[in-house]
DNA sequence: TTGAAAATGTTATATTATAACACTGTTACA
DNA sequence: TGTAACAGTGTTATAATATAACATTTTCAA
């Protein structure tokens, strides 16, 4: 249920906007201190639209650092299935985009009985400039 | 570098110990107040503790949950490898035991110059029950 | 038009985690 | 045996992350 930016409210496109400017991750209340002038006075009001823009995978959370990044993705229906490398070093995070990954991940099945819909993984390590 | 438990502190041991009684995620919070009864009465004592369970694999921290379990693999080697299966139903969380998918996680590498050394992978969907 | 759903604004509070500092135990080895 | 290094402990305070609750407003399709 991919939805186009034109579709978000108010907040969102603040919020959204501020994330999409910042190519790494934030964390919630960096966006509220910047927000602030948009209007954006209070937690709940980045909360929620953050959670919006998780819901419609044009946000990601990175839940080892508690932060929020734009997907960098253009086809936003892979939401549900989400793959990070972050550098332990410079705390760099990247979106990983790699097919045969999430085909892997998508069609994995163990004999527990679950039916997997989404999975999030995130890879740690030290980039290049870091080693 | 797996440390037996004979070598663990005595808070640690606590902690540990109510971990794996525990047998599903359990708070941080909900085991401070599990332990006071064992002397353990504010919370830095309890996060110490859960730091170096988590650092030599006894623990894990499931990310999307704020929670920790003890870890069911009695070789802890792999703690530098973890994933987990959990219901959105009924909340049950299993760490992933399977050769296959640790293989191909810990061998995964992507053009970006990055040398993984752990990975962290979470799937969600709904188990037997709470179809 | 009107009513349901989504979004907003606001205050207060809950939950999760760490800083800082004084003190204690353990280990190694000069 | 002294003593230095280091890990662990106890304690208070506070930082950082996130949600509850409720009144109001906006959106938009039936
Ligand atoms: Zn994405
Ligand atoms: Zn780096
Ligand atoms: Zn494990
Ligand atoms: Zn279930």
């Amino acid at each position: 249920m991919a939805q186009k930016q034109e579709n978000l409210s108010k907040n969102q496109k603040i919020v959204l906007d501020f994330i999409e400017k910042a190519n790494q991750p934030l964390k919630a209340y960096s966006i509220l201190f910047n927000v602030q002038k948009k209007g954006l006075k209070a937690p709940p009001q980045v909360y929620r639209a953050l959670d919006r823009l998780v819901e419609i995978g044009k946000v990601h959370k990175i839940e080892s650092k508690n932060a929020f990044v734009a997907c960098k993705n253009s086809n936003c229906t892979i939401s549900n299935a989400t793959a990070f490398s972050i550098c332990d070093g410079c705390e760099k995070v990247t979106e990983i985009s790699n097919p045969k990954l999430s085909k892997y991940l998508s069609g994995f099945q163990d004999n527990s009985g679950m039916k997997y819909n989404k999975y999030n993984l995130e890879f740690f390590g030290l980039c290049k400039k870091c080693r």
